[in-house]
DNA sequence: CGGATTTTGTTGCTTACGCAACACTGGAGA
DNA sequence: TCTCCAGTGTTGCGTAAGCAACAAAATCCG
């Protein structure tokens, strides 16, 4: 479900024309507005059949849907929060992912369209939910991560969306820093008290 | 024979894995040198399968040479010397893009093996003499273009790597007004009185 | 409104690519 | 010397991608 699993690694063929797919798609969307691209702008600047297009995606949106969990996941393995265990420190740095992922896309987007956004908060949390549920379950347990991680994951992009929102917000550090005792609680709970 | 004819375009995933394999190339040569460099390395850093790149190019030798024959090809589209007729101004273009193509080549290349050399004088030589040859068969012909094409290339490539090797040698625009009526004397002949 | 272009998905067939396995060569080292 | 090993070419088979053609929407425009 949802599975990062990069463990059955893909035929190169599909990685590639997924990535120019994706490329292409940035690009044209950035020149003329997401509404007016077809799908023919799309495979056009790939370099890539029209019908491969629909070999992988039903349509633009899918396509859009993709972009987004893909770039949510790229700003996570920069900071290497994929591949580590739980710590205030990492937990610091998702929140801050989260906060800087949700305000340059809704700047870069004109308009933040309403269907955008619930694209955006559906990958960035289903990731962020899947993140944490990995540190939680990495520590002795004693509820259930999955509803853990669940309550992290909303409470995260629900104060990431409002600090976004907040016209005049305080750094992304000095507000990762204040909300952060918020989240670590629920992760602590299932620590040996 | 060496066709240049891009009419009959090519099947587009054959542009693409011989674009990553050329691109592939240039990078782990620059890191590793030519000689010290494996099929495979290219293979890897190009993302395509090993055998894919038997079916391209018969070995690293085969890509060597279509990377030169792309570099140079690619400094003529960039002055759009491929698509323009004969002039002065032209010709001049054309003997600095020789003279700034070995001369970076060769400076770039440690050491610059004899076997390199000429195969960069071999391809060089044939896309100069084919588009002077296209430039003077637009014209009334007199001669023959063949022969004609053939004396002004050999004429450029050995003046420009002169050019090259002089350790104090003139700037490069200055070096090439001053040969231009040498070779547009070859030109000219063809020519009406 | 009505005709004319675009776009959209879909399909059958061809071709290029990925993969694993193979035999072969040549160089490094115990 | 012999073994080991990394690189080289080659092959057969499975799969992804290219292509042309199609019907069905959707969009444009006089």
């Amino acid at each position: 479900m949802l599975s990062t699993l990069q463990n059955e690694k893909e035929d190169p063929r599909v990685t590639r024309t997924r990535g120019l797919l994706e490329k292409a798609f940035t690009q044209v969307v950035a020149e003329k507005g997401f509404q007016s691209v077809s799908v023919k702008d799309i495979t056009n600047r790939a370099g890539v059949n029209r019908a491969t297009f629909y070999a992988h995606f039903s349509d633009k949106y899918e396509l859009l849907d993709y972009s987004i969990r893909m770039q949510f996941r790229q700003e996570l393995e920069k900071r290497t929060l994929n591949v580590c265990t739980f710590s205030m420190e990492n937990l610091h740095a998702l929140i801050v992912t989260v906060c800087e992922f949700i305000s340059t896309a809704s700047s870069h987007c004109n308009p933040p369209s309403t269907q955008f956004e619930s694209l955006m908060e559906t990958q960035v949390k289903a990731q962020v939910q899947e993140l944490v549920q990995n540190w939680i379950e990495k520590l002795d347990t004693y509820i259930e991560s999955n509803m853990a991680a669940t309550a992290a994951s909303w409470a995260i992009y629900g104060l990431a969306l409002g600090w976004s929102r907040d016209k005049k917000h305080p750094p992304v550090d000095a507000f990762a820093e204040q909300v952060l005792p918020l989240i670590a609680a629920n992760v602590r709970l299932s620590q040996p008290a």
